[in-house]
DNA sequence: CACGTGACTTGAAGTCACCCGT
DNA sequence: ACGGGTGACTTCAAGTCACGTG
């Protein structure tokens, strides 16, 4: 069975060559005989001018982005607000937002094709031989859930082909198209599949997809065998490929040892580094035979129906806790004059005094916010009556000598106090689940801290108060031991059984008592995998289902009923400006909006467009008065079973990247260039999303300094060519520029250095520009949670590109179960 | 069915480590 | 051999969304 797949995929040889220009199709097609495609069933559709909305045009086979669709472009512009989650920045930021003005949509619709389902099962049958066997338990159940909701047909989308500006007074000036080239933008959207999770009662099928899957012990023994076998080939470089880290990682054998299958993984990231690049060689390609045929026959375990369940046997030791405080004896002063504080009061001022140099200092919420707290502390008659009269600078000064002197330990100190550390962590950092090793994602209790909420935060500059054993709760195997509590005369505030949930421990936030923080598991745990893929399969079966979402929405634009009305423009924002749902909040959490929660103020049309639905209302009103994400969500499920809102947000970014890739990269080059190809799409989606970042401090400065240089180069540049000049003629060269004497080079030498300082200006204006670009962006993001990186796998192992020029080390941990992708997968 | 709660994902700031040009 | 810049990694705030409850 598997090897059927292989077949197709055949040859291992990869042509690289196929993927190129015109063809794009081509990898489609042949991916499509192999069946799973959705990729290119996709794409190919596209190739006809798609019936909904936006459509999109091809040339040669691949789709562009049509003009047409810009069209929707930006009728409408978000003002920025400081209550926007969306656009608004943190505190120190930035808080414009690119709104509508920069997108250029294009959207590509597809119709849809009919068979949905189809193309889910396929889809995951095919890759099932390369997953690891949680992942190929969920396939299983994702195929199964897939049902349908069929769309509508095309038929009815030709109202998508009026721009939506039209229909709904939006609107939108079209800019002109900028495909073409590099810098077009063009964001398509994706589609999807998918299923999440079970919990759907409309569908009978399924149980969740999450909860079975490595709860079997059967399973762990298949696993332990597959990694066994597998094993051995590590060292064979063309191999590699054949025991993907994902298996090894998430089928990790292990019992008993993670250390040492820990290793083993290091080890494979290593060899992947070195000789064997990832991805570079054809070989790897191929797909081992065996592996998947014993996958194959893994498939759905039994257990799996114990709805809830989410694992059989837990083992950790619990959290670590800060040391205790350690007073200094630092006196602050009260009106010039020295107080002693308890421990207790100088270590809140310590937390006070360490932020005299931030901008929380301008913040009068903050100041306040903390005087009510640590007034507490001091008690109602203490000699501290205010803090206006505190000088914290005592303590602050105190701090930056320490400071100090730990960056001026030499290396040998600080190496020898970070293995200390890490030896007192060692046994925190790892549970085991069902027999399997995984490592805990935070394992450490928030210190004591003054709360820096995000934006204009009502409870900014409140003390956190310190977490002790009796605020938490474990959650444990029943077998299991209890973990040692830290602390001696303290007790874990309760053990719990609940083998439905992933957490580890809790506690209740001391800013937000009804908020809990928890402990999990690492993002490279096949529970976060697993449910990783899951969030990436269904944001792929949107693909399915976004034409006719489009076209229905952009019909209800004209709805009558204002509730539809509202939805239909909802779903437009989240569709093509990427906005989150935006849930309901209190007041007494952070300022920022979301698409259900946008205010009037927060939207403004452009052009001649009108939002109607603005209309009668004033700033501080809701824009969609008759939404909330509830509404919304249940809307989205009539749609696509299980559809909710963040799924348009994944899916347009991973449709965005996959589809930017496959346009962008040419073939033949080196990589370096495809890296940059690379980048740029990750920055488009990076914008798409928003995903920002303050500007760093030295950023004006290094800018000034780069173009100092660049204009530094310039010059000798000048000199250099009139050098050049008086070379030929035979006369030496000019002093230079500080007056001294150059040494008589030919011309030719001279004609070198021009070329090289001309490509080094080159250089550097591109790498200001970037700089300059990205300065407000962040890339990371996106590439950790919107991505599938399955795409960027797939498309290194076509181009070559060795998969560790993009993934860190931890990411390719995180993303261990996509890195067997078949090459040909196409988003 | 409105609402609060619980569990889990996402986002940006902060911190650290290392890399690179000088 | 150094110092600054970067990017990786950590931390924790802030989202999403389903569920249970009354």
């Amino acid at each position: 069975m598997s090897r059927k797949f292989d077949d197709d995929d055949g040859p291992v040889t990869f042509k690289r060559s196929s993927v190129s220009k015109s063809t794009q199709s081509h990898s489609e097609v042949r991916r499509s005989t192999s069946h799973s495609n959705d990729g290119r069933s996709y794409r190919k559709s596209s190739d006809v001018p798609s019936s909904n909305g936006h459509n999109s045009s091809s040339q040669n086979g691949k789709l562009v982005p049509c003009a047409k669709a810009s069209a929707v472009e930006s009728s409408v512009g978000i003002s920025k607000a400081s209550t926007s989650m969306v656009y608004v920045r943190s505190p120190r930021g930035i808080s414009k937002f690119s709104s509508f003005e920069n997108k250029k949509e294009s959207l590509l619709e597809k119709k849809i094709p009919v068979h949905v389902n189809e193309e889910n099962k396929e889809d995951s049958e095919d890759e099932v031989e390369n997953m690891p066997l949680s992942v190929r338990m969920m396939n299983n159940i994702n195929a199964k859930k897939a049902t349908p909701i069929v769309p509508k047909k095309s038929s009815e989308n030709s109202d998508d082909d009026i721009p939506l500006s039209s229909r709904l007074s939006l609107s939108k000036a079209p800019k002109g198209q900028q495909y073409g080239s590099n810098a077009s933008v063009k964001q398509e959207r994706p589609s999807t599949l998918s299923v999440k999770r079970p919990l759907d009662k409309s569908d009978s099928l399924h149980f969740s997809g999450k909860k079975s899957k490595l709860s079997d012990p059967a399973q762990s023994i298949n696993a332990k065998q597959i990694s066994a076998k597998s094993e051995p080939k590590v060292e064979e470089e063309d191999d590699n490929d054949d025991v993907p880290l994902s298996q090894r990682m998430n089928k990790l054998p292990t019992l008993v040892d993670k250390s040492s299958s820990l290793k083993k993984l290091t080890n494979v990231t290593k060899v992947n580094k070195g000789a064997t690049p990832s991805f570079k060689k054809k070989a790897n390609f191929k797909k081992s035979g065996n592996k998947s045929e014993q996958f194959k026959s893994t498939k759905l375990p039994p257990s799996s129906e114990d709805g809830q369940k989410k694992w059989t046997t837990l083992v950790h030791n619990g959290i670590i806790f800060p040391p205790p405080y350690k007073p200094h004896g630092i006196k602050i002063l009260y009106k010039g004059k020295p107080v002693t504080l308890t421990p207790e009061q100088e270590e809140v001022a310590t937390l006070y005094a360490v932020m005299l140099d931030t901008d929380y200092m301008q913040k009068q919420k903050f100041k306040e916010n903390f005087w009510t707290d640590w007034k507490k502390m001091l008690g109602k008659n203490h000699v501290i009556q205010n803090l206006e009269d505190c000088d914290f600078t005592p303590i602050y000064d105190w701090c930056q000598i320490e400071k100090e002197k730990k960056k001026q330990m030499s290396s040998k100190e600080k190496k020898a106090l970070r293995e200390e550390k890490l030896k007192q962590e060692e046994k925190y950092m790892w549970a085991i689940i069902d027999g399997v090793k995984e490592k805990v994602g935070n394992f450490r209790a928030e210190p004591p801290a003054l709360f820096r909420g995000r934006g204009e935060h009502p409870k900014m500059g409140k003390l956190k108060r310190r977490i002790t054993p009796n605020d938490v709760v474990i959650n444990i195997g029943k077998d299991a031991p209890i973990p040692e509590c830290p602390i001696p005369g303290e007790s874990w505030k309760e053990i719990r059984h609940d083998n439905t949930v992933t957490w580890l421990a809790y506690w209740n936030d001391p800013i937000n008592p009804k908020l809990f923080k928890y402990i999990f598991l690492g993002a490279s745990s096949s529970w976060k995998g697993q449910s990783d893929r899951e969030k990436y399969e269904k944001a792929r079966m949107l693909k399915n289902y976004i034409g006719n979402i489009r076209a229905a929405y952009t019909k209800d634009f004209a709805s009558k009923d204002i509730t539809k009305q509202q939805i239909a423009v909802a779903t437009y924002f989240i569709d093509k400006l990427a906005l989150r749902a935006g849930n309901d909040k209190d007041d007494d959490e952070a300022d920022t909006v979301g698409c259900c929660t946008l205010k009037v103020e927060n939207v403004t049309a452009e052009g001649n467009n009108k939002l109607k639905i603005q209309s009668d209302k004033r700033p501080g009103d809701q824009l969609f008065d008759k939404l909330d994400t509830t509404i919304l969500n249940n809307h989205l499920k009539e749609l696509m079973p299980n559809l909710t809102a963040k799924f348009f947000r994944t899916f347009n970014a991973s449709f965005t990247l996959d589809d930017m890739l496959n346009k962008e990269t040419k073939d033949g080059e080196d990589v370096k260039a495809n890296i940059l190809v690379y980048q740029n799409a990750n920055k488009q989606v990076a914008i798409i999303c928003n995903h920002q970042r303050s500007v760093s401090k030295s950023h004006s400065g290094q800018i000034s300094k780069l173009s100092e240089k660049i204009e530094e180069h310039k010059a000798l540049l000048k000199e250099l060519k009139i050098d050049l000049d008086r070379a030929r003629k035979g006369k030496p060269p000019l002093k230079g520029s500080d007056g001294k004497n150059k040494r008589n080079l030919s011309p030719e030498a001279i004609e070198k250095k021009i070329d090289q300082t001309d490509a080094k200006i080159e250089k550097m204006q591109s790498d200001m520009m970037t700089k300059e670009d990205l300065k407000t962006v962040a890339l990371g993001t996106s590439r950790i949670n919107y991505l599938d990186p399955r795409i960027t796998v797939a498309w290194c192992k076509r181009h070559e590109v060795p998969i560790e020029k993009i993934f860190s080390k931890t990411l390719l941990e995180k993303f261990a179960w996509a890195l067997d992708v078949d090459p040909d997968f196409r988003f």
